[in-house]
DNA sequence: CCCTTTCCGTAACAGTTGTTACCGTAGCAG
DNA sequence: CTGCTACGGTAACAACTGTTACGGAAAGGG
């Protein structure tokens, strides 16, 4: 039996020139050849690891959503307190300083491609539903007495304002600086502190 | 001097089938041909419409800000105060029952391909701009006594917030459906006036 | 009615795309 | 060291891209 690969890490690689590729020069730039360029390989090897360029989209398009849940899950496990997780997971999926500008950008190039291709856009809403379903729980333990109906809409609410906030910065980071993505979502997490207050207050 | 042609509308036609294409089969699928076929020509007259592919994106994505532009401006016209304007202005941006689903799917195709383009790039940043200065305005007739730097984070969450939505509708519409965009929408509103009421209670 | 001039469909171009077939070669079994 | 086999680089493939050149057709002026 001679000479053995590692398929796994050829695939990893792969994807991680993917992504590169996709972070620079966007999804018309997202070429076999300009992957496996980046790669320091040739189409061949591409060709061997994925039988096609869709599946090594869908394995990059996974280890998106690989990352930024394990990110999410080392968050949510430094805190002790769920308001202060729902803080750290949310303000851990805005842009933090300059941690990982590119990934908006893959983001978004990702969901631009799953407008057309059902695999991708498939993946996408998992991923996205995931990531509600996350918040939601840290949501609801915050305010154990809410509706379901309120959770749900105050749950999509901070996740629209944080992907909204993403998408916005990726395109136009001077308008949308780190320091007021993290201002914005302070004050929508205070809000919701001070509406529950109110609440109970004129009850 | 015969046979002349009407350019304004053939560019119309034209930027018409651009973004019916783009807003179906994606960036990917964005083709000259697609697009004359679309707009029941061949390539020969979209080449004489327009010098270069790009010059048909740069128009195509000018019609698409000048459409938000004018829908907007009627929004705000037809509200006396400047609370219901900016209420149907932001309600109007967000996707309604079935007006405009396609625009959302435009709109992320544009951003996308500006990430690659500094021409488009530019071009996002200009209109995002525009929309970021009328909601400001309508911010601050609101909210008067509020400071420069207030005013300009709560602008820019609630745009974050209603392009978010849009962004994430696009892909998931039956996790974002119309009804919870507007709700979204009207809470945050409502907490703008909420926080007020008990800001100036508490001092 | 014809002629001229602009328009635009046709078809070819060179370049690039994803994909495939082929074969030299690198590394382990004996 | 030799031989074998899976690996992966090379190069060709057809399909498609944006773009260009050309020629027929159509419409208004004389």
């Amino acid at each position: 039996m001679p000479k053995q690969r590692d398929v796994q890490a050829q695939r990893d690689l792969l994807s991680n020139a993917t992504w590169q590729v996709l972070a620079e020069d966007g999804l018309p730039g997202l070429t076999l050849r300009a992957v496996a360029e980046r790669a320091g390989c040739t189409t061949g090897l591409v060709m061997h690891a994925f039988p096609t360029k869709k599946a090594l989209l869908l394995h990059a398009r996974d280890l998106l959503y690989e990352r930024t849940a394990v990110r999410a899950d080392a968050a949510e496990a430094a805190c002790t307190d769920a308001f202060g997780a729902l803080a750290a997971v949310l303000g851990q999926a805005v842009d933090l300083p300059h941690g990982h500008h590119d990934e908006s950008r893959v983001w978004v190039g990702f969901l631009a491609a799953a407008l057309a291709d059902d695999d991708l856009a498939e993946r996408h809403r998992a991923a996205n539903r995931s990531f509600l379903a996350r918040i939601r729980r840290l949501v609801a333990a915050c305010r154990p007495k809410w509706t379901d109906e309120r959770l749900e809409r105050t749950t999509k609410s901070l996740v629209a304002l944080v992907e909204g906030l993403n998408v916005l910065a990726a395109a136009d980071p001077k308008t949308y600086p780190p320091r007021l993505q993290q201002d914005a979502l302070a004050e929508a997490l205070a809000s919701l502190s001070v509406i529950t207050e109110c609440g109970s207050a004129a009850r």
